[in-house]
DNA sequence: TTTGATACATCATAATTCTATGTATATTCG
DNA sequence: CGAATATACATAGAATTATGATGTATCAAA
């Protein structure tokens, strides 16, 4: 696990992404998603994810639907229109922050 | 420049990675360091500079000593023992953090 | 002489994630 | 069957950290 603030800011970009390339996805799948492509580095906190995914409803980011799994409820959440502009602006200024932040702390490396 | 989030755990790595390189600088010529190297993308404000260097000193990561230029002070910033050993880990840290991200987010390319 | 650059500082605010806690259902294993 | 674990959501308070606003003061250049 990284030092919790280096997650600051990237999570709307991580669920942005996460959701462009599946469509739909809830809460927990996203958690676990997550957590498996990292190899366990990145692991999104409850306290953390669910109020990320409200936030981003609020805004117009998201919408979703609840589903029923047995008696247990699901919240599958999908891109709105608006998400699906705004995740190219999201994923473009974390591409360019990152290649800046390369530039200044591995400069030996090319940038990406 | 970027929404201000994203540099948040960043910042320290950035200042003990200069520190590293320069060996002694002041504050005002971090943060025009800083604003030249990414070509004014990352812009550190009087109010996040200097606290962050405060605490880093706090935390025993920094020292610094003053000279007086004419009759202004400037408080030359350099790293301790404990500066050089743990700017290490946190460049090491940020490193494969942004590693990490890439394979998220843009895992059509190659990894750093 | 006045503007802008240099050089430091502090405080209240904002934004975001985490910890802790809670509720409840489903599954697995001894 | 019963207990432990996994699934699935949620909220409230705490912690962290950068920012905006503001302040003080010196120096160089126009």
């Amino acid at each position: 696990m990284y030092s919790k603030e280096l997650l600051k800011g990237t999570l709307t970009a991580i669920i942005l992404k996460l959701l462009a390339d599946h469509e739909k996805m809830y809460g927990y799948e996203i958690s676990q998603h997550v957590k498996e492509l990292t190899g366990g580095k990145i692991h999104l906190k409850d306290g953390s994810l669910y109020p990320a995914l409200q936030k981003m409803t609020a805004d117009g980011l998201l919408s979703y639907k609840e589903e029923y799994i047995g008696k247990r409820v699901r919240k599958y959440y999908f891109l709105t229109k608006k998400g699906q502009k705004e995740k190219i602006a999201y994923l473009e200024e974390l591409r360019d922050f990152i290649g800046t932040l390369n530039k200044i702390v591995f400069p030996q490396l090319k940038s990406i």
